[in-house]
DNA sequence: TATGAATGAGATTTCATTCAT
DNA sequence: CATGAATGAAATCTCATTCAT
């Protein structure tokens, strides 16, 4: 917490601001709070960015350019597609669950109304692509006789909306007393249920 | 919205109310704005309400109050789970999707964290309950035969996730230029492919 | 407490008025608390008085115009004027202890400058009666031989200190954990300490 | 009144402040009223006291705090009692009868109510310290044998008493009209008169 | 570059007062 | 007469943003 000498950093600030929002809110942010947790004036504070605005922007923006890529495999090259499944799925629910990250979707859906151009940034660039990676699982999988699915445009959804869950739950219930979740055991739960529908007759793991 | 002669009553007001909060979120919103859209002036909305947090609880828990009875079957009698459950979906989904009701995810979402009884109120009240029933259908498939299921109690949650993110979808992406989702058609694709899982073999239907 | 039936009458709205002005300061007092405690409704206080002022200032002029009289002899006969001083004293302290009648001084004092007009009347018809009435009695004293003074119009002063010092000790500090004083007590310590000096030699009774 | 550009201090605020509760009372003061008055913005003020309440708790303790201790002689060495007595009397009402001074007893018994524990402090550090100077006083008296006196802890209020009035005159009615008085002459009538009762015969000075 | 100090523009909330019934 | 309901006009307080130093 101290920060005695050196000055702190653009990518820090931004993980303070992040911090904030996801505390109280745009509105309820104070530019004040940020710039004292970064041991810098206000004034400092607007020197590096031009309003509060831009903070936050920014501030999603940078999380979702540092996670995205990492969180994605490109390729699904010839691995099985429950092995791609498996492997994805905790791994994206330990991400959404992690109160940095989770920060996202929950300011995305609380101040979506008020920031347009970020909620449509976010759906093109995380919302889509990550449907678009589990729909091509899915394809992936039928075309290696794996899966069979009727439609995977919409059964991609089903996968996508377990995470979001986890995410939400994570953020928005366990700080109120909800009980808590093991974001591994229910991603492995999710799959489960999931690739007990899409897997072909005889293929079936559970 | 004119509003000639008839004295606007406490249910109105309330809605106004969700309309202002849902497209501004609490802190942005203005009681001057509610007042004037129920056509009285600022004082008389302090009249009937104590203070902007109060008409906002009360704007929640009312939405909440009158609209899950309506959506929860409380018997399942003798019927087969899988054609309660491809009765329940499309239900939900076209409630939890109406604006006016998804306002409600949405904003419990984004404010919980200001409003942390409120976010424990729907958490009980509506969450717990829903997963609650849904695992109770499902152990009613699999009491009859129809169903396996290793554990209901974390299936479930990939049903609710499946409505949480068709309701988002609808209130924070669609009016950013997403492209819209028919409420129904998903639900029966997320019918297809929870029921595909679930139901055991010889009996599925997809 | 409860008023069922029977109007409640001009005189006791004036009461729970000096009540209420009592207990807030004027500003602070509020129409809604006076009404509600006579019983009635704010409209209904509107309709016996035109404004807050007014019952203000009516409240103070009633009070006084009901309890000076009774407070000052007008004639001091034959009498002995130590006797006079010691029979008025404990009286008048008495009287301006009570917090019905201590609310006079207080709030004079507290909101004289805004109401120049009350804090003048209150000077003409209290506090100059009552000087007058003690310069009148130490004259009478020193007519008749009891007494020396050399300046009746000042002592006087040091009389009624004594009298405004016991009133404001009750009303201001007891409230606020002051050890309470005997009014009777503390008025028979006051005519001690004066009337050892102004009776001349020979004849003190301490 | 012109402030053309040094800032305005701390203390100068808290001198403003007290003019404007002085001249209207606690809840009738405004905050931008004092702000203007020091040539700053409403924002500013707020910059330096956190609220109405604190400015006005904090004007009358600065004020108290730097005009007691050089009204409170804390040594009588072997002074002459009626000495004592004869200097501190005219430099206390003098004191007191100044209008930046005289605000603080005024504001206490109008505000007291309101300001529970600015009442209780101004008893503690103000009335109980003077009533004890003047306790002390008497029983110096007594002590060298120039004084007789019964109870001290009783006479001593008669001798506050006088001081208190020559205050609330000056502050209440002489605005409104009272003749003025001429403190340090009031001061001596006072002291005549008490000596008169105190002094034990053939000392006598009047 | 950094900051302490300042502020303009609002937001919520409160009440004395009015008026239709 | 009485009142429930309404309101206009403030007043306190907040904060993103600016600027002189």
């Amino acid at each position: 917490m101290a920060r005695p000498s050196a000055p702190i950093d653009r990518d820090q600030l931004l993980a303070l601001a992040r911090a904030e929002f996801n505390a109280r809110g745009f509105a309820a942010a104070r530019m004040e709070d940020i710039a004292r947790a970064g041991g810098i004036s206000k004034a400092a504070l607007y020197l590096r960015f031009p309003s509060k605005e831009a903070i936050f922007e920014e501030a999603v923006r940078d999380l979702i350019a540092r996670t995205l890529p990492e969180m994605l495999p490109s390729e699904f090259g010839d691995n099985s597609a429950e092995t791609l499944l498996r492997q994805f799925l905790p791994l994206a629910f330990l991400r959404l669950t992690e109160p940095e990250f989770a920060f996202v979707p929950r300011v995305i859906i609380g101040e979506g109304a008020n920031f347009p151009a970020l909620a449509r940034f976010y759906h093109d660039e995380v919302i889509l692509r990550v449907l678009e990676l589990m729909a091509g699982l899915i394809r992936h999988g039928v075309a290696r006789g794996e899966f069979a699915c009727a439609d995977p445009d919409l059964a991609c959804r089903t996968i996508a909306g377990g995470a979001i869950f986890a995410a939400l739950w994570r953020v928005v219930f366990e700080p109120v007393g909800a009980q808590p979740i093991d974001p591994v055991q229910l991603a492995q739960a999710h799959a489960d249920t999931i690739l007990a529908g899409l897997l072909v007759r005889g293929e079936q793991a559970q």
